[in-house]
DNA sequence: GTGCATGCAAAGGCTTTGCATACCA
DNA sequence: TGGTATGCAAAGCCTTTGCATGCAC
């Protein structure tokens, strides 16, 4: 059976060619302009989201950062998790209903989500003239975008074959 | 105290101008077909959502039920909820963080949405280009979609000159 | 040293569930 | 009448918060 590792190309190379800024300065910096301070336990969970190939959510970011780091409390980990979003360095999604799903960004472009309702696989793409048509809508409303987001649910391909058996 | 159920003819006349489907017909098919029983607080629950202009959350379901037509409890306030969105008679989103919203949206064109961070206004947008372009993405990815939701946040027009004095 | 940050545990908000009773089919 | 639907209250889940202690600056 075939993989779909098709048009993930456009993302590993956001992510690492272009020199992006250094995670861990721009957390410092942020930190020192906002008169908070500097500690382990915060880089240590902005580690975790930078080695991080997926989405990630609470939990898994709290099993995670005690098997390989720096174990962290629930309490820190939401703070701190509250900051890095605030920073620009974290992005919040909350697909599934209930738990949020966490996501570094910095330096990635934008991008959208198909997220399979059956193996909860997540399909990263980017469409550049989706994104302008949206720019084009919130100007015809007058209305000053921030942020957006785009994601389809259904069956992917792989789910969709399993079940053809 | 009396509950009324009936008074839908004038409402479905009233929200759409073209004729789509009867809301409480197709609930009640829906039911037959699953072997479940059509009660009173079902079409409450149903009539106070296709009765409401805006998005509303559970809570405020609750307490125009309450108020206007039969009250419900919260446990049959959700079990009813997730039967009219499997139904396709109601969408539910979670705009917010925390608690979801439910819309009615049988015979309504797809559209999506602009949310206010500061207001809480939601704008409805139809963008048919948006929509095929969402489409040729599934189909290059192999995906098949069921469902799909675009948000777009920031600041309503309002806001923005309201910040501005 | 001064406060903010941490961790613990408890509380919060929304939603779901168990169980006895009510009522649709 | 049989068996599901309802309502109540309690429990679940994720997340936030209060408070004493610890640590960055």
């Amino acid at each position: 059976m075939l993989c779909h590792t098709m048009p993930m190309a456009t993302e590993t190379a956001s992510r690492t060619s272009r020199q992006s800024p250094d995670p861990f300065d721009v957390f410092a910096t942020y930190l020192k302009e906002h008169r908070l301070r500097n500690t382990a336990e915060r880089n240590a969970v902005l580690k975790e989201l930078v080695q991080a190939k997926d989405h990630l959510d609470a939990e898994g970011l709290l099993v995670r950062l005690r098997k390989r780091s720096h174990p962290v409390s629930r309490a820190t980990l939401y703070r701190t998790l509250d900051h890095l979003v605030i920073a620009g360095l974290v992005k919040k999604h909350s697909f599934g209903q209930g738990h949020a799903q966490y996501e570094y960004v910095l330096g990635r472009k934008h991008h959208d989500h198909m997220v399979c309702d059956r193996c909860g696989l997540v399909i990263e793409f980017i469409n550049d003239e989706i994104e302008s048509l949206q720019e084009e809508v919130c100007r015809q409303h007058g209305f000053q975008s921030t942020n957006h987001v785009m994601e389809i649910f259904g069956i992917c391909k792989d789910c969709r074959s399993a079940k053809k058996k």
